[in-house]
DNA sequence: GCAAGGTGTATTGTTGACAATCCGGCTATT
DNA sequence: AATAGCCGGATTGTCAACAATACACCTTGC
């Protein structure tokens, strides 16, 4: 890890980032019970803020922690997962919705920009989940910030998208689904840059529940184990 | 405080507890700034599990620290207030509709005792808005927890719900708003007892919709000032 | 041989002291 | 007189040692 950081920010913070990130990549792997000394020797702090970060990931929902028993990684099963897609469904509706209000021409523009160049990460990292994954997460982060709603926006980047991005990392997206994602994407942005809500709310809520009905399938299938 | 309160609970538990009640029901004004010994001596505790409760309640949004500066409670500005309850709306829109998916004839059957009681409550206390608040938040409780959906039980009941408390309290609700209220808790109800979760979604989002315009209103009247 | 109880160790929870940082008032200079 | 720089006090961030609890293993009795 970066030994020197930007100093502005505490020890505490530090290691509620690094721990955030090491969930969400699988280096803790969920239901994992983690020991607090361990963690201090991996990630060179003392047990003082790391307990504080513990504190704050645990509120989050990331970790669940049982008094003087331990620390463990949260497990999602496969049912919750499908619930996960449910709430996104209805908050990045609403999000997209006030987006299509509130974001700027500028914003517009910048996030159909993004668009193209998610365009061209699919050509070329054909099957790269990784990549893929990560620009799928750039767009709904940009609508999200982009919705001026503060408490909708903190949900969604500081909830429910790591806990959604530590499964979709693992997550291998079926054949064509990206490029088909990338079409819904297109469209939403439209409707928002035509300041069309209603549509864009439509079209977000129809977008993630086809990303909800491919995994169902998957799990079902049991391509998918969780 | 409970000087003995179950002891399964750690003292980090027991200040987050009393933290998040006491800013919920004012005893901390919001934009209040807090100091951290002046706390730990107003509820008998060290700073350790201080600093722990305070890195949840931060992550929670309910406090706002910069470092080495101190924190200080959030303080929700009259737009933000609205948004919450936009966030309601569809939140709960879900909730309702999972309820009456997936609640049990019992709990329905107890949803209906409450309302009962809740009407006698607001004959009873005529005005009194904090009971017609605890009515109306045992209420919408029920449903959250009733929808079986985890993540959307947690982050309504522990991240909006204390916000929304937060200033409901000082919120005098306009007269006659309980019964209309409470007809609407009425027919959402209904909707869940006869299984219908999509008209139990609409009226619910109503319900929140109609809560909302009535706080618009007082707000450009002057009445209320945040 | 199996189960129940007790003990020991390792881990968590808590505490108090130490170091780093920021805020307010003061002085001095322009 | 107003502003810039500085200094003291107070508050926050961090650390290392102490106490309390739970889990695992072992012993002992049936």
């Amino acid at each position: 890890m970066a030994e020197v950081q930007l100093q502005t920010q505490t020890r505490a913070d530090e290691a509620f980032d690094c721990l955030q990130t090491a969930i969400v990549k699988g280096d803790l792997a969920p239901g994992e019970k983690i020991g607090e000394v361990e963690l201090c020797s991996r990630f060179n702090l003392t047990r003082g803020p790391l307990r504080e970060a513990l504190g704050r990931l645990e509120s989050r929902g990331l970790l669940v922690r049982r008094p003087h028993a331990g620390v463990k990684v949260v497990s999602v099963s496969a049912d919750e997962l499908i619930e996960l897609y449910r709430i996104r469904e209805v908050m990045e509706g609403l999000a997209a919705r006030q987006a299509a209000e509130r974001m700027t021409d500028e914003e517009i523009r910048d996030l159909l920009a993004t668009l193209d160049s998610h365009e061209a990460m699919i050509e070329e990292a054909q099957g790269q989940a990784y990549y893929q994954a990560e620009g799928d997460y750039d767009f709904h982060h940009r609508i999200a910030t982009g919705s001026r709603n503060t408490k909708l926006a903190q949900m969604l980047l500081g909830d429910l998208y790591y806990m959604v991005r530590m499964y979709r990392y693992r997550l291998s997206t079926s054949a064509g689904r990206p490029h088909m994602a990338l079409g819904e994407h297109r469209s939403i942005v439209e409707a928002i840059a035509q300041r069309d809500g209603e549509l864009a709310e439509f079209l977000m809520k129809r977008h993630i529940n086809a990303a909800r009905q491919n995994i169902e399938k998957k799990i079902q299938e049991g391509v998918l184990t969780i």
